[in-house]
RNA sequence: GGCGGCGUAGCCAAGUGGCUAAGGCAGUGGUCUGCAAAACCAUUAUUCAGCGGUUCGAAUCCGCUCGCCGCCUCCA
């Protein structure tokens, strides 16, 4: 709210309530949408690693006017339409590594909360009723505007938004439930109220789900960028007109994600969603990556050129990794714990300091150009590595990026290394090259160190 | 028109008053190697969009200019 950064307190020590705005369920998740679960999920992780407990929830918007229209279009039952897509955003935040929230609730499923708060905004004067619709008075709140910084008498009025479709006293005025259509009439879509039959506003679900879940005043509000005006404003207004308090201690939005400098979105022809990737051969975690690599207040400019880099950023953190993992223990290293702390510290650093991810990466590139040379020299014993694999296991929960599952060899996978092994001492370059295409066949690739081989699968598994 | 953000190497990106301007990708040179792949090491910005100012000292603060982006009341 200050526009500052400011040192994180939550109101019960060691607990930290925290609600992002989720997707509305009429369309695939496009990337800019998964940037921000991405973002979310960052915070709440960083905030478990810094030893919070932390109640997370995000909402799903499966009933307004794109989800009715879509519904309508694709000739579905509201109901169905909507589920498709909470579905496939729960598989998409799964293939992204987010850790599951608390709760994922749905605007459907609190319209009586809705209507209940608009009664009551009625009765303290906020809100009016105007041809079975309920507005939002906006003069009645007069801090109005404080997080987005709009100052509401300079603003054009009609940029985005036809007017006409509206009767509100003043076009400052917001609707909270909207009388309904009589397409919606027909299709069951509306809910009886003293005022006649209604559908909720998106503005006003966000508020009942958000407050309804975590109470009045929520330590942590994330969302994106583009969402700040007017509907969190909107959101601050109808809950601390009801509360009296404010509705969230901390905001985080995060940037936005750009194709060609321009903002993802459908007006620009622009939308790239998950799914597209995932068809084009990219991976969840490569994605992840992505999206998690710059720092969340910064815009990311998306294309696959980047991707393509992050794919080789991360093929270098697997070799470091992998190396680690398979290759037998030598003599220990005097210097590498010194390298560890150093890596630790500066990676907790950076990501205190409103989660500075590149900065935080630096850290780990330069501990891995450290301990590379001495891996090179199988100059670490097993404590060390099982060290350097811990302290790699409790960033990893943060960003939720590094492969440590162990260095599993199937029986049949470690015996054509061996033969190939036996073939290369051997000089039987042929039966030694036959296995290597076998393994190749196999989707493992084998590298040759100085301390023996290693290996690895070059399709990417989406294990923890 | 109003409000907000951004401009650092070929690309991405950290740094917001003072040691040699982090780190990654790509490039170049080298090491290793049966071949190959991968890896490893080294190297890459006298300069931070431009101009002017403040200061002993500016990428960092101030002013102006240029360029790009976002929002302006139910696109999310």
């Amino acid at each position: 709210m200050s526009k500052k950064k400011e040192v994180f307190l939550p109101q019960r020590e060691g607990e930290v309530t925290f609600y992002s705005c989720g997707p509305t369920a009429y369309a695939p998740a496009n990337l800019s949408l998964c940037r921000r679960f991405v973002v979310a999920d960052l915070i709440v992780r960083y905030l478990e690693a810094r030893g919070y407990r932390v109640n997370s929830y995000m909402n799903f918007t499966d009933l307004d006017d794109n989800t009715i229209n879509g519904a309508e279009e694709a000739g579905m039952e509201l109901k169905t339409f909507t589920e498709r897509y909470i579905d496939s955003f729960l598989s998409d935040i799964h293939t992204l590594g987010v850790r599951d929230a608390t709760g994922y609730p749905k605007a459907s499923e609190h319209v009586q909360d809705m209507i209940e708060i608009s009664h009551q905004l009625v009765h303290k004067g906020y809100a009016y009723e105007k041809h079975g619709s309920i507005y939002f008075d906006i003069s009645k709140f007069p801090r109005y505007g404080r997080l987005s910084g709009v100052d509401l008498s300079k603003i054009q009025l009609g940029k985005t938004v036809d007017l006409d479709d509206y009767e509100k006293d003043n076009p400052r005025d917001f609707t909270l439930l909207k009388r309904s259509t009589l397409a919606e009439l027909k299709k069951g879509i509306f809910y009886e109220t003293d005022w006649g039959s209604v559908r909720p506003s998106w503005h006003i679900e966000c508020s009942a789900m958000s407050t309804g879940y975590l109470g009045e005043t929520i330590d942590i509000h994330t969302s994106s960028r583009d969402l700040m005006f007017p509907h969190h404003e909107n959101e601050i207004a109808i809950s601390e007109s009801l509360t009296g308090k404010p509705l969230a201690r901390y905001w985080l939005h995060s940037e936005l994600l750009l194709v060609d400098g321009k903002k993802m979105s459908s007006e620009n022809h622009n939308v790239v969603t998950l799914k597209d990737l995932l068809a084009r051969g990219f991976t969840g975690r490569e994605i992840r990556f992505l999206l998690l690599s710059v720092q969340y207040r910064k815009p990311i400019n998306f294309s696959i050129k980047r991707l393509e880099n992050v794919r080789t950023a991360l093929r270098r953190l697997d070799e470091f990794t992998s190396k680690l993992l398979c290759l037998p223990p030598g003599r220990p290293h005097p210097e590498v714990t010194a390298y560890v702390s150093a890596m630790e510290d500066q990676f907790f650093t950076a990501m205190d300091d409103d989660l500075n991810v590149s900065l935080a990466m630096a850290a780990i590139y330069t501990f891995i150009k450290k301990v590379n040379p001495i891996l090179q020299v199988n100059h670490l014993d097993r404590d060390q590595k099982d060290y350097i694999v811990e302290k790699l296991n409790v960033i990893n929960q943060v960003l939720k990026i590094f492969k440590l599952q162990g260095c599993p060899l199937e029986p049949e996978i470690d015996a054509l290394i061996q033969l190939r092994e036996k073939a290369r001492v051997e000089k039987d370059w042929q039966t030694a090259d036959s296995a290597r295409d076998e393994l190749a066949e196999r989707g493992i690739a084998v590298i040759d160190t100085a301390n023996g081989p290693i290996w690895k699968r070059v399709a990417e598994t989406e294990d923890e």
